[in-house]
DNA sequence: AGCCAGGCTCTCG
DNA sequence: CGAGAGCATGGC
C-alpha cells in the first residue's frame, strides 16, 4: 500500500536549494539524486523507509522547501518529524550564512565566491555513520572509484524500498554492516583492511562502545578528533572529513586532503603545489568557517568559477 | 607500465 | 621515534 504526505520547511535565508543540491547531480537515482529541481533519497524512520523528495517552493532570499514523503506503510506523525529533521540536516537549512559572509568580506577571493555562490549551504549526511563509512572508503583512492564502491556497499547491504515498480536503497545501518562478512564487504571492491575497519567500527556502534551522534554535540572539535582517531582505521583526515560531512561542523578543516590543497592552491597560489602547512596558513583567516570556506572553493572549482 | 588517486596501519631499523 | 612497504581499483 502506497501512502503519501507533504510538508513545508522554511530554511534560514539566504538559501539556494538548486545550488546546494547540485553536488548530488551525479548521484545514483536509486540512492540519492538531484535532477531537474528535484532531490530525493530514502530516509529510515524506525522500521520503515520513506522516500523523501524535495523541491524548492521559494527564492534564495525567501526560501521554502516542499517535501513529499512516500512509503509502502502508513506514516505516523513521528515518522513525518523524523523525515523533516533529516531534510533540515541534509541541507543544513537552519545554518545562518550571513556571519560567514560578513567575516570573509576582506578576503577578496572568498568575498567573490560568497556573492557568486550566495545561498550555498554545505550538505550533511543524514547520519554521522554514513559520513564516517564514506570517509573510510574514500581514504587514499580517487573519488570516482570510491563512489562506485559506496554504491555497491549500499546496494549490497542497505534495505530496499519498493514503490510501485520503483526501487530505492537506504544507506546500511551499523547493524547491517556489523553482521556482514569481511568477504562480502570486500566484494564491493574494498581492501581487506578497509573491510575490517568498516565491520569493526560498525560493531563498536552496535555494542555501544561508540556513539557517533553523541560526538556531534561535543563543544571542542579536538575532542571529537581525538576520540575518533583512537579507532583502528580512522586517522586525522578521516575524523575531519566525518566532522565536515556528517556533523555540520563547518570549522573542521582537513588540511592534509590533496583535493582541498589543490583547489586552495588554484584560487590562492596560482596552482603551485602547496603543503598542508601553507594550506592551514591560508585557511586561518576563515576562522570558525574553515570547512565551509573549503566547500565554497571545492564547489567553485567544480563549477569552474573564475575570480574577477 | 607505472604512478597517482581527497590515508592508514604495521613493520623495521 | 621516522621511514617505507602494502593495500584496492581505475585513469592517465
Amino acid at each position: 500500500m502506497l501512502t503519501i504526505t507533504n510538508m513545508t520547511i522554511n530554511p534560514t535565508p539566504p538559501f539556494d536549494f538548486e545550488l546546494s543540491a547540485m553536488i548530488f547531480s551525479s548521484g545514483d537515482p536509486q540512492i540519492r539524486k538531484y535532477e531537474k529541481g528535484k532531490f530525493w533519497l530514502v530516509v529510515g524512520a524506525g522500521s520503515k523507509l520513506i522516500l523523501t523528495t524535495i523541491t524548492s517552493a521559494g527564492t534564495v532570499e525567501d526560501p521554502k522547501l516542499s517535501v513529499r514523503l512516500e512509503s509502502d506503510q502508513e506514516m505516523s506523525e513521528k515518522d513525518r518529524e523524523k523525515a523533516g529533521k533529516t531534510v533540515r540536516t541534509l541541507f543544513n537549512v537552519d545554518f545562518d550564512l550571513r556571519p560567514f559572509y560578513e567575516h570573509t568580506k576582506e578576503d577578496s577571493v572568498m568575498a567573490y565566491l560568497a556573492r557568486k555562490l550566495r545561498g550555498l549551504k554545505s550538505p550533511t549526511t543524514p547520519t554521522v555513520f554514513e559520513a564516517l563509512i564514506d570517509s573510510i572508503v574514500e581514504q587514499q583512492i580517487s573519488l570516482r572509484i570510491a563512489n562506485t564502491m559506496e554504491e555497491k556497499l549500499i546496494k549490497s547491504f542497505g534495505e530496499v524500498l519498493r514503490l510501485d515498480k520503483r526501487v530505492y536503497y537506504a544507506f546500511p545501518t551499523p547493524e547491517e554492516l556489523a553482521s556482514a562478512s569481511v568477504h562480502a564487504l570486500r566484494s564491493c571492491g574494498l581492501s581487506q583492511r578497509k573491510a575490517e575497519y568498516i565491520k569493526d567500527v560498525s560493531k563498536m556502534i552496535v555494542n555501544g562502545k561508540l556513539c557517533l551522534e553523541k560526538l556531534k554535540s561535543y563543544e571542542d572539535a579536538k575532542d571529537i578528533i581525538a576520540e575518533l582517531d583512537r579507532i583502528r582505521g580512522i586517522g586525522i583526515w578521516t575524523a575531519e572529513m566525518t566532522m565536515v560531512r556528517g556533523m555540520q561542523r563547518v570549522e573542521a578543516f582537513p588540511a592534509d586532503d590533496v583535493g582541498l590543497r589543490r583547489v586552495i592552491s588554484h584560487y590562492y597560489c596560482d596552482d603551485r603545489g602547496i603543503s598542508s602547512e601553507e594550506a592551514r596558513k591560508i585557511a586561518d583567516k576563515w576562522q570558525k568557517w574553515k570547512g565551509l570556506a573549503s566547500f565554497y572553493l571545492i564547489m567553485a572549482g567544480a563549477m569552474n568559477v573564475h575570480i574577477q
